[in-house]
DNA sequence: AATATCGTCTGATATAATCGGACAGTTTAA
DNA sequence: TTAAACTGTCCGATTATATCAGACGATATT
């Protein structure tokens, strides 16, 4: 709980000079070194030893994050067996619907987006496989944040708190917690313009042998997802999608 | 070009950590400590150290590899400017096709998969975005080796060597090289069992300005690709396919 | 209830990260 | 063309820090 060990400062700056090689796009040594105000030797090392992992690139005098990364997550996520149940009937949901659809877990108190499927109207909005959000502040995560276990939910509150991302996103933990026993009870969660203006989402959570595994969301533009009629077609569509997930999940069909 | 400055034990320890948890899916400071053969306090700060980071989550005293790795890895993915123009088109293909559409560019010698389209009867045989693989051993690969400067040709082959996968992979240098002279003045290359067996594939270079970008390929099952009419329909395709990537790459449409 | 095994933490020790400086190669300016 | 100012890579002395044995309470197992 507390944190009296001391991390090793040289793995850590060894992952501050992979956030640094992200945020320039490539760099040799002595950019590096000023950037983080180490000595150029120092910078050459680490960047040297990051090479020999494989996580880095030397591309002609010049070091770049390699596509390691993607390797690693993508078989992280290929391996996750809710990945594996979900995965085509996100897309047929997304074939169907047309809109943009993800699959949302929760890791570390906050919502990963495992998966996301395009349909040939959906919105482009720089969501991405992979992309982190806090829980409380779309649909998608609060279909999650209603379903957990109350003990983690209010951990999760507690440690995170309710930062806005609009002038739209719940901030007074009052309001989100009555917000979140109405999501329990009616099983799904509608909202709009508080992660992304002019974006709206409808979220639903997946359960399996009454434990939460994670979310499918619906997301599209802020006008289509207010209209009822839609909306309420798009609840039936997620639901079902849902269902058929869970079948698979349990059954391997 | 020689190796003299050792790397960072701890740096590097620190990724075997990374492999170790990938490899058994979580653990906790005991199981990595007997893996690894280090004392588990020692395990133990590493894995604080990693949790530190954000690339691993402690779960209950079991410790993950997180989605981290699936966020830096789609970040990289969707800055290439070569993925951003293809994306699209690389869907439309799929679509129009119905086999499983590659998009693949070289690092550091090796084939990387920047990106996988599926259609509604591709095959699905573990190719995954982010896939590393000998440059050698399919029609993508050997579309990019025969379009690269031929010094970076000779480099790669010297460096990487012509490791078999299957029984079919060519091994022989000169055959390799005969090959990839006729790949060059066709235009694209074809083959079949060479990387897994029972998939085809067609590849061809993705050039802009002179310069080799990368390549996109159609992998299919080996009976469907052998076909004469069907591989030119796919031939076709492929083509019209590359021709707008490098039309939107240039002009942006 | 007793025993084994777990994750976490402390503190002494010796290893390994650090940093100034040297070097050759390349780009920039004069 | 020359000179100056860069660059990336490497060496060696120093000292900060990764390492390791062992202790601790908490869980799991027997």
């Amino acid at each position: 709980m507390t944190d009296a060990t001391p991390p090793m400062s040289s793995v850590l700056r060894a992952f501050d000079v992979l956030t640094v090689l992200w945020e320039v796009n490539g760099a040799g040594p002595s950019e590096v070194a000023t950037r983080m105000d180490v000595p150029k030797s120092t910078a050459h090392v680490y960047l040297h030893t990051l090479e020999e992992t494989g996580y880095v690139v030397n591309d002609g005098g010049e070091y770049r994050l390699s596509h390691q990364f993607l390797a690693t997550g993508s078989r992280i996520k290929h391996r996750n067996s809710l990945f594996q149940a979900a995965e085509p009937k996100l897309r047929e949901l997304a074939m169907e619907t047309g809109e943009l659809i993800t699959l949302v877990i929760e890791e570390a108190g906050q919502s990963v987006i495992l998966h996301k499927e395009t349909g040939d109207r959906s919105l482009e909005l720089g969501i991405y496989s992979g992309m982190i959000t806090p829980l409380h502040s779309n649909a998608t995560g609060k279909a999650i944040l209603a379903n957990l276990p109350p003990e983690r939910t209010d951990e999760i509150i507690e440690t995170h708190g309710l930062t806005p991302l609009t002038e739209k996103t719940v901030t007074d933990e009052e309001r989100l917690r009555t917000e979140l026993d109405s999501i329990r009870e009616q099983g799904y969660a509608v909202d709009w313009d508080q992660q992304v203006k002019g974006m709206g989402l409808i979220g639903a959570p997946i359960e399996i042998d009454g434990e939460l595994k994670g979310a499918v969301g619906i997301a599209g533009p802020t006008g289509r997802i207010q209209d009822e009629t839609y909306q309420t077609t798009l609840r039936q569509e997620l639901q079902g999608t849902i269902d058929s997930i869970t079948i698979k999940y349990r059954y391997g069909t």
